[in-house]
DNA sequence: TTTGTTTATGCAAGGATAGCAATAATTACG
DNA sequence: CGTAATTATTGCTATCCTTGCATAAACAAA
């Protein structure tokens, strides 16, 4: 026979508001619906549970034993339920995503502060990390999405373009091109260029685009983040060629960033889940929320 | 709507077998009602549980989140309603039961033993305490069932007629009487004699015998408890009336107890439980077992 | 493409549940 | 002592739910 969850919270109501009435007034179903839920789970237990006359209600030496477990068997399931429906109503819940360094220090805090405003008390857990980590956290489950490269077309991921960021001329103000409202990939000497390494996904995405316009530069120092290169350019140890988004216009001084035409290259940045599976709605609400903004722009 | 717990069953047991057949087969219906319960759920909490295709079965992240919780419940229900049905079928549980000390230290104990042989397991908590306080224990629920004398037919309270325990004569074996088969009333002498306190339910229940007999009796000495009673006679104090129960033949040396006739006076011994309850099957198999053992005799 | 496996769905039948109205049981009050 | 008031129970019916069968659809592997 199949359990019976309303009797049970029959047996709890009447047991605590000490009526049938009273319970089902709480209940909110007739008296006469509470007086067979009790009758059928104690029929099925074969055992009485409430002595009652029509003058009170009262527990049996097994009622008074079973009434704290009942309880905490109720409570946990409308709590549980309860948790869950406010996920579903309210987009309401915790998610982790992952996210490429300069998009976690740009444009994910935006993001994060809009989405607080509609769903205030949403917790999120942020795995900042490289591209192919990005990737791979969202492919095992760590996290729900991501924020990223675009990667190899794995069959079960998913990327939509988040938007595209070009990449810039970055150097100091002393610089003999610092003045200059754009640069060409002409105007580069090769070695005063500091490089990505090529272990990152960053690199390999701006080799592939380069190589496609017959360009080739590799530059005298390599390093490994985008934070590190941008260092090294305020340092005055050379220029840097690095996505735009890297470093926002005057967000350091004596730092000078400069289009870069003829032609421009940019690199995608996607969002990326796992194909065929569901988002928890306050991921979902996220998500929805960065690409409409994108959309708007 | 009302809350399935139907679902949550349906849910475990899918995430956990890892498909619908497996499940169904481990819940005992078929595989069409395990799809359906689960979108059931799913429909009224207006949110997807389990991510699947005709090939497999993953946890959505709400899903993951929900797991753990659902296996609680679903534990802490089946387990709950085990225990019940374990109660009413098998007698299964635990009771208190409220015993004047005679009782608990002769027929108690040889009750408790057969008990204990048909229901193993069983856990019985005992309050040895006066008529009084037995009655009490009983009244405010402190005891299922009492063991003692007959009460003022209190309202609420029911009592069945144990057994009746002859008021007999106790003397050391030096007593002029000691060596009679019997001893009638006549026979004694006030001065010599041992008495309850009138503070005691057996010594109104005596006085109240006696004086129907126009029997008049007060001792020289005057103690609370029948076994004080019995150490005051083995010391040669003087003799006493006391129920027969008081002392097995031959538990003590050097103690007699010798039968008292014209008119024998008896107590009886009886079960009392509260009107209008029900016993847990527990409690309600040993009173059974006291009273049918009645029975035989 | 075919095949085998697994979940989903249309449909009909059976079962369970709720509500109404009336009844029975019990207490309180006149 | 009888009557009213309150409360749980029960008969009955309509409705809703659930199940199971048969079948379809989806998917992966050969």
């Amino acid at each position: 026979m199949k359990i019976d969850f309303d009797g049970i919270q029959a047996f709890v109501a009447i047991a605590e508001l000490g009526g049938f009435s009273k319970a089902s007034e709480h209940l909110h179903v007739t008296q006469t619906a509470l007086t067979r839920r009790l009758q059928k789970l104690e029929a099925y237990l074969d055992l009485r549970l409430l002595d009652r006359t029509t003058r009170y209600v009262e527990l049996t030496a097994v009622g008074r034993e079973f009434l704290p477990q009942a309880k905490s068997i109720v409570g946990e399931v409308t709590r549980a339920v309860g948790t869950l429906k406010d996920m579903s109503s309210r987009g309401r819940g915790n998610f982790t995503i992952a996210c490429i360094p300069t998009m976690a220090s740009q444009a994910l805090p935006a993001a994060i502060r809009r989405y607080a405003l509609a769903y205030p008390g949403n917790r999120i857990r942020i795995i900042d990390a490289s591209g192919f980590e990005v990737r791979d956290a969202v492919l095992h489950g760590q996290a729900e999405i991501g924020i990223g490269l675009p990667t190899d077309r794995h069959q079960e991921l998913e990327e939509t373009q988040l938007l595209e960021d070009p990449y810039m001329f970055f150097c100091r103000e002393e610089h003999p091109l610092s003045n200059r409202d754009h640069v060409v990939w002409s105007d580069l000497h090769e070695a005063e260029l500091i490089a990505i390494s090529t272990m990152s996904a960053n690199r390999l995405a701006l080799d592939a685009q380069l190589e496609k316009h017959g360009i080739n530069l590799s530059g005298r120092y390599e390093v490994r983040h985008l934070s590190t290169a941008i260092g090294l350019v305020a340092a005055g140890v050379g220029a840097a060629i690095l996505p735009s988004s890297t470093l926002e216009v005057g967000a350091r001084p004596g730092l000078r960033r400069i289009p870069l035409k003829g032609p421009t290259i940019k690199r995608k940045i996607v969002v990326i889940r796992r194909r065929n599976t569901t988002l928890s709605p306050a991921a979902d609400a996220f998500v929805r929320l960065l690409l409409r903004r994108n959309d708007e722009q």
